[in-house]
DNA sequence: CAAATTTGTTTGCACATACAACAATATTCT
DNA sequence: AGAATATTGTTGTATGTGCAAACAAATTTG
């Protein structure tokens, strides 16, 4: 609307809590987009995968590899298991995730979905670039979470 | 708990929606301790900052430099005012929003709480990383919007 | 000027996420 | 073996956020 379409950078964007809630954001809604016309949002389909490679996988061990807590990944196991697409069998203290055949089928959609958001993201921001920034970005999440 | 503390990158990692979400998770998460000393939580901070230095500002102009939408920003401001920190005064179909005199008392207080959340973020990932890294991030923030 | 469109703001609803509390099971220690 | 402690998973509750719709006011168009 303004002319003011090069936007400076503020005393906001300096800032890393700031500018990595946007870009988190910015490319969710992407993502969303995408894994939504398969009716998943992405922290769904993440784990989803993530089941489909290692079936029988804990929680602990989803929360570990998706950095999200333990009660977040039950409440996703919950809807998943809700559409059928992943069963858990309890067994002692421990709960094992399984996909279900319907939870495999959807494989393919899943990956398409991904390839097509990183297309989608990578045009935006050159291809090289999300690259290195996805590796920078990552490393930086390890570093915050072992302080 | 394993040997698996330097976790390699997974095909999670290596995709940008997953791992700017972990960023923005893992920052907000000290912003949050900090700022919540106040009882405010840093979008209401950020908001409350740009509004004492632009009395008068409205939301849709909050929510460009924000990057929130109109809707999360009517939240904050309601939330702010039943705090007593901000006032809002309609004129026509304009919303006009203010600090009222506790609100400006809280400067400080946002100030301190920024700083420490910077300090933390910086000693856990280097100053000049974390420097390099909002740039690059907003860079790509910018790059995304305009797409 | 009246009608239609656009702009600014707010509401209803939904969702992802987290924390704190809890329950159930394992492990450790004496 | 029994008590204390730790681990694992789930729930209740709360928060920040957004979309779509509603609404109000302003602007444009016929």
């Amino acid at each position: 609307m303004k002319a003011d379409v090069e936007k400076p950078v503020t005393r906001f964007s300096a800032c890393l809590m700031f500018s990595a809630n946007a870009l988190a954001r910015a490319i969710t809604a992407i993502g969303e987009e995408e894994f939504g016309r398969f009716g998943l949002s992405y922290s769904h389909a993440y784990l989803l995968i993530e089941v489909i490679e290692s079936p029988g996988i804990t929680p602990t061990q989803l929360s570990n590899s998706l950095y999200l807590t333990p009660s977040t990944i039950t409440r996703l196991i919950e809807k998943l298991e809700q559409k059928r697409l992943v069963k858990r069998e309890a067994e002692g203290k421990n709960t094992f995730v399984y996909p279900t055949a319907e939870g495999m089928d959807m494989t393919g959609a899943i990956r398409t979905a991904w390839e097509r958001t990183g297309e989608r993201y990578m045009s935006a921001i050159g291809e090289e670039q999300a690259h290195a920034l996805a590796k920078q970005v990552f490393r930086a999440v390890r570093a915050l979470e072992s302080e």
